[in-house]
DNA sequence: TAACATTTTTACCGTTTGGTCAAATCTCTT
DNA sequence: AAGAGATTTGACCAAACGGTAAAAATGTTA
């Protein structure tokens, strides 16, 4: 399985892009990340992609070589969105501020960013077979620094005891949840499809969770 | 788009299963509970799904009439396994008792059926196209009633003021996320591919998040 | 063991899929 | 307006896809 590192463009080797290129590319990239954030790799097929970006099959591999190419594009671009709100936490603030402030960037990264939610999530769903280096490298290595320091602030007392890397899990999974579950989240509240007015009851939900106490101290407690 | 109502099975109409029909029935769905889950609908290929249960494809129509048909049987046993947790919740025990049960019975059900719950996110990612009406029916009916129960814990002052339903969300994401997202987790904690020794930590942090207070009070609190 | 029903296989079929190729068209520069 | 380079198209291909038909093999039972 071909996984991603620095990548040399089937186009342009050298030269800088057309105006047509740099248009063409946005758009079959936005078409791809249409289809394979519902389908997956497999589900997705470059008929349905061409489809949806309005443009003949053999054009949009006059543009990417194939269906893998558009596949590592857009997982690429993605990493960054998806590293970048955890980059922001630093050792220096409040836990509460630091952790609050980290929740927020994340659940917005879901409002703004859901096919790219889902696009990440179809990918770990499969087994991550195109970003497992990314995993083991890059992120693993950014989660134990970040992990160091709510350590620190667990050493300090100003955050309970608890396992630093299953925290930041907690938060992962709660926040991209209304992107890739938002299916779900919005049948079960009686929603119409477009509607995304749940992202406010989220994050207050979300801020009472990690950030204050849920049951209050008492007989079973 | 099909969606699950009551089926009328291929073979065996009214006749009683023979031992190989059963025997062929559970390897095949065996087979497809792991290419579904690792590719959802569109992304598995019956050719797959045959390799895997070591059968040949024309003998595996035999004993389901289509792709669809394999997926349905899949997706109704499925559905049973993900209402039981939230059935037994129950609105005359203590709010920390019955929370915590919840989420150490969603938990067991991530370790004991992670391509169950893979299936599940996968058609979910899909924008739930065969299971939509389950959503908005039977899951959307359950949820009210088990919110219901969380309002009136909370209008007791035995459970903090948040939304219930998005409670249910976050325990939800939190659990399945071990299931779903099982390769991140291990890449991140530098786990060997099958090791699943990573869901004690996952119930004590949990336990922690959900029953206690994580950010004690303070200054910016 | 013969007869019947069930199961499995072999050989297919039409469609979809990822991808190629060369010709035709368009765009930009001079 | 011409020429070069960039872009688009239509025709095509082999493999994979979902699925079928009928014969062959096997299992079951009287």
């Amino acid at each position: 399985m071909t996984q991603i590192s620095a990548s040399s463009e089937n186009l342009a080797e050298k030269r800088s892009k057309t105006r047509i290129q740099k248009e063409n590319e946005t758009r079959i990239l936005l078409a791809a990340l249409e289809v394979f954030s519902e389908n997956g790799f497999r589900g997705a097929t470059l008929d349905r992609i061409a489809a949806t970006a309005k443009m003949s099959k053999p054009n949009l591999l006059y543009y990417f070589k194939n269906k893998e190419e558009i596949h590592v594009a857009l997982l690429t671009d993605l990493l960054d969105v998806w590293l970048a709100p955890l980059r922001e936490i630093s050792p220096h603030g409040e836990p509460a501020d630091e952790i609050g402030s980290y929740i927020r960037r994340k659940l917005e990264s879901s409002r703004q960013f859901p096919r790219e939610s889902r696009l990440f999530a179809n990918e770990m769903l499969a087994g991550a077979p195109h970003i497992g280096d990314f995993l083991q490298s890059e992120l693993k290595q950014l989660v134990d620094e970040k992990a160091a320091i709510f350590q620190g602030w667990i050493d300090e007392r100003r955050l309970a005891p608890c396992n630093p890397r299953h925290l930041l899990f907690a938060i992962w999974s709660t926040t991209q949840h209304y992107a890739d579950f938002s299916v779900q989240v919005r049948h079960v509240l009686g929603l119409q499809p477009g509607d995304v007015s749940y992202y406010e009851e989220a994050l207050s939900m979300l801020e009472t969770l990690f950030l204050s106490r849920l049951v209050p101290p008492g007989s079973t407690d």
